[in-house]
DNA sequence: CACGCTTATATTGTCAACAATTAAATTGAT
DNA sequence: ATCAATTTAATTGTTGACAATATAAGCGTG
């Protein structure tokens, strides 16, 4: 009957798995780089087993690649990855709004609002800042992806799509353009939550992110 | 300069892991039975390290379930969760066919023709063998997706979605229902490829993905 | 007979050592 | 000096043993 209800038993595999995927997407260690066992064995203070069993987690999140007999390497995105990212993404996102639309309540819409108004105002205050605010632009996502209820979905967007996205940022150090832009647009996407309007809200979250994608293809094409 | 190109390399972890993810998705290994790591070390004759590293690798891909300090279950899938993942599925393929209408050549569609003329034979031929069927239902889309020309959309499909459904439908011994009516819808989305129309071609993988849907839809509501 | 506690067993988690393969360094020849 | 071949070193793949945890069995008490 202790206050033991928080504590979840966890594995070095499992914690060491966080910190590696924290490294990575922090750039802490660089797309391209080599994953040496015993030199991250040594780092983190564990041995080999349990770090293999968190390299081969991090391959499932597509955050490395395994030649065998080589190693791993962190995984480096040109900028054809990163469009078929955004493809999915846009299809994903797309249908996590039009779910949400169909459960979000008021009290939900009531929080998106309250996150907006902060990044507002973190983006108003310190404008040099960038890094809240590409964070922010994607906590916008991570809700309405968990207000959709569906939990797979949330899953592989929130844990896996969102982190190489953090990567690819990190590694072509390109925060979300067109901040105010994206405001205006989000704030759209919750009317149209408030007001049920699944196939609006699923359009309105399709061209949000289908311009960032455009703006990947210019760069591709020039 | 020997005949060795095609020989791929690979690791023992990695041939178990495709050994045991055959025998989920065939329903050798019962859907919510346990993975038993001395058992199977045995079964597959090799030691527990590279095989704890191929139950990792089988969690990445949703077939299994880890919980620390107790061990690995087959994944089961409850109708809701099924559900879910046809929502995912309908609106990626959608997007996966109106990539490939915008890509496909004349030689793609006539392929898929030939594929489809496979299977209707078969079809009339055995009737009762279902194994085919749902396979070649797959077989189907599994080219659909390869010719959208998004790898990542593939190996997602692919590599992890459609194993699950196949997991479901060997855990509910379900096949797909109304073949008939699947096979005129098939050849309506060749029809919209080979015309390049990609709005339709999206429009009809997603109706005909959510039947499949609505029908799990009724059977939860019943 | 049921229930809780203790003991025993089995399974998971972790480690360190060895084998196999790859990458690096050295050597030697042209 | 450059390149190839050989030797050396480092890294990956694999194994078996030990520690920690959880599951099952046995035991006693009410």
């Amino acid at each position: 009957m202790e206050a033991e209800v928080l504590s979840k038993p966890s594995t070095l595999a499992d914690t060491v798995f966080d910190q590696i995927r924290t490294a990575i997407v922090k750039g802490e260690l660089a797309p391209g780089s080599k994953v040496n066992e015993p030199q991250l064995s040594r780092q983190y203070g564990i041995s080999r087993g349990p770090l293999r069993e968190a390299i081969r987690r991090l391959e499932g999140c597509k955050l490395v690649e395994i030649t065998p007999n080589v190693g791993a390497k962190v995984v480096s995105l040109n900028i054809e990855q990163a469009i078929e990212i955004y493809e999915i993404r846009e299809s994903l996102e797309g249908l996590a709004c039009r779910l949400a639309a169909s459960r979000a309540t008021a009290e939900d819409c009531l929080k998106l609002r309250q996150l907006l108004a902060n990044h507002e105002k973190q983006i108003e205050s310190e404008n040099g800042r960038l890094y809240y605010q590409k964070e922010g632009d994607l906590d916008f996502h991570y809700l309405i992806v968990q207000l959709s209820g569906n939990t797979r979905l949330f899953n592989f967007l929130c844990g896996e799509l969102y982190h190489l996205l953090r990567l690819y940022r990190v590694q072509t150090s390109s925060g979300p353009s067109r901040p105010e832009q994206a405001f205006k647009e989000h704030h759209q996407i919750v009317d149209a939550l408030e007001n049920r309007d699944e196939e609006l809200a699923e359009m309105l979250m399709k061209r949000h992110i289908a311009g960032a994608r455009k703006t990947l293809i210019n760069q591709l094409n020039q």
